[in-house]
DNA sequence: TAGGCCATCTGGTCCT
DNA sequence: AGGACCAGATGGCCTA
C-alpha cells in the first residue's frame, strides 16, 4: 500500500525499498532463474500498465504507487458464469450425513490467546493503541475495495429487462431440463424425484411451496423462506462481497512479488507468497513472524520467497526444457 | 480431454 | 428480520 511518510511509514518504506534489493540480490543469486522476466506483478490485468514488462519490479520499489488500489472499470460480463439459460438444478435436501455447523470461535478463547506487543503494532495481536496508530497512519488515497465494484447492470439478473424467455423462478428450484440422452443415464445427486421434492417442501420450514405439478406448477415455486425478489437481492449482495474479496486479492497480488508479466497468479499462490513475503519483511525489521519463531536468517527468507515464486510461478518446469 | 481456477447461485448459520 | 458470512454445487474458461 502506498503509504504517508509518517515517521512509521517512512521507516516501513525504507526497509521495503531493502528488502526488495534484497529479494532481487537473492533472486539473481539463486541462479534458478535465467529469465527476462524478474520481480513484477503477476497480475495479467494490467498488462496495457506503462511499467509493465520493464525493469523487473518489486511491488515495494514504490517510487511511484507501484502498489496502489488500481481502480478499473468493471468489465461487461462477456463470460456470465451462470447464465441464466442454462441447465438449472433442483434444490436437494441433505441426503445424508450430519449437519455441518459452522465453527465459532469464542471470543474468550481469541482474547486469552491474544498478547500484547506494543514493539509491534502490525501483529494482530497488537495492543488497541497501537493498532489504531497503524490505522492512522493508513493513506487517505486508500480505496475501499467494495467501492471498486459497483455491480454493474450487466452483471446481475436484478438490472435484466425481463423477457418471455427469461428465468422467472428461483434457480434452485427449477427442474434441469434433461438432456439429450446422457440425462437418461446420468442422474445428477442433487436431483430429487417429484415426490421426493413434494416431500421435502411440505417440511421444510416457511417454504411457499406451490409446486405438486410435474412441469410448469414444479417451477413456480419460492425459495426457501426467501421470495424471489430477496433472493435475487442476496444474490447481489453475495455477489458484491466475492468481488470486494477478489479486488483484495488484486490489491494483494500487485503488492507481492512475482516474476511473470502475464502469468496471473492464482488467489491460493498470493496468499503463500505473501506469507513469505510478509515473513521476509519481518525479518528485515528485525522481528520475526515465522510459526515457530525460529528467526531465520534473512538469507533463508530470501530463498524461501523466491522458492516460493517459483514454485506458485510455475517456473520450474520452463526451467528444465 | 482432464484438471485447475474462478464466478455465480444457493441455503444454512451467525450476528446486529 | 435482515444482512453478513460461509461452504457446497455447478458450469465456463483456460492450459497442459
Amino acid at each position: 500500500m502506498a503509504t504517508e511518510p509518517t515517521p512509521d511509514s517512512a521507516y516501513a518504506k525504507l526497509t521495503a525499498s531493502e528488502l526488495s534489493a534484497l529479494i532481487l540480490k537473492g533472486a539473481s543469486m539463486s541462479s534458478l532463474i535465467d529469465r527476462d522476466a524478474g520481480f513484477c506483478s503477476g497480475s495479467s490485468e494490467i498488462e496495457d500498465d506503462p511499467d509493465h514488462g520493464q525493469a523487473p519490479r518489486s511491488p515495494t520499489d514504490s517510487s511511484e504507487d507501484s502498489v496502489e488500489v488500481r481502480v478499473t472499470p468493471i468489465p461487461l460480463p462477456s463470460k456470465n458464469k451462470r447464465k441464466s439459460s442454462e441447465p438449472l438444478r433442483c434444490v436437494s435436501e441433505p441426503e445424508l450425513g450430519p449437519i455441518k455447523k459452522r465453527i465459532r470461535y469464542e471470543e474468550k478463547l481469541k482474547e486469552s490467546e491474544m498478547k500484547s506487543d506494543p514493539k509491534n503494532p502490525f501483529r494482530p495481536w497488537a495492543s488497541v493503541a497501537a493498532a489504531a496508530s497503524v490505522i492512522e497512519c493508513a493513506p487517505p488515497s486508500v480505496v475501499d475495495p467494495a467501492e471498486i465494484f459497483k455491480r454493474h447492470p450487466a452483471v446481475t439478473t436484478l438490472h435484466r429487462l425481463p423477457s418471455c424467455d427469461d428465468q422467472e423462478e428461483p434457480l434452485a428450484l427449477i427442474a434441469k431440463k434433461p438432456a439429450k440422452e446422457k440425462s437418461e443415464t446420468f442422474i445428477p445427486r442433487r436431483i430429487k424425484t417429484e415426490t421426493e421434492e413434494s416431500n421435502s417442501t411440505s417440511s421444510a420450514s416457511g417454504s411457499t411451496s406451490g409446486g405438486g405439478g410435474r412441469s410448469s406448477q414444479t417451477q413456480q415455486r419460492n425459495y426457501k423462506n426467501m421470495t424471489r425478489e430477496r433472493r435475487i437481492e442476496a444474490n447481489a449482495r453475495e455477489r458484491t462481497r466475492v468481488h470486494t474479496i477478489s479486488a483484495a486479492f488484486d490489491t494483494l497480488r500487485h503488492a507481492i512479488p512475482s516474476y511473470s508479466n502475464t502469468q496471473k497468479l492464482s488467489k491460493l499462490s498470493v496468499l503463500r507468497i505473501a506469507c513469505s513475503y510478509i515473513l521476509t519483511l519481518s525479518r528485515v525489521a528485525g522481528m520475526d513472524y515465522s510459526q515457530d519463531s525460529s528467526e531465520p536468517s534473512i538469507d533463508e527468507c530470501v530463498d524461501l520467497v523466491t522458492k516460493t515464486i517459483q514454485t506458485e510461478g510455475k517456473l520450474r518446469k520452463k526451467k528444465d526444457e
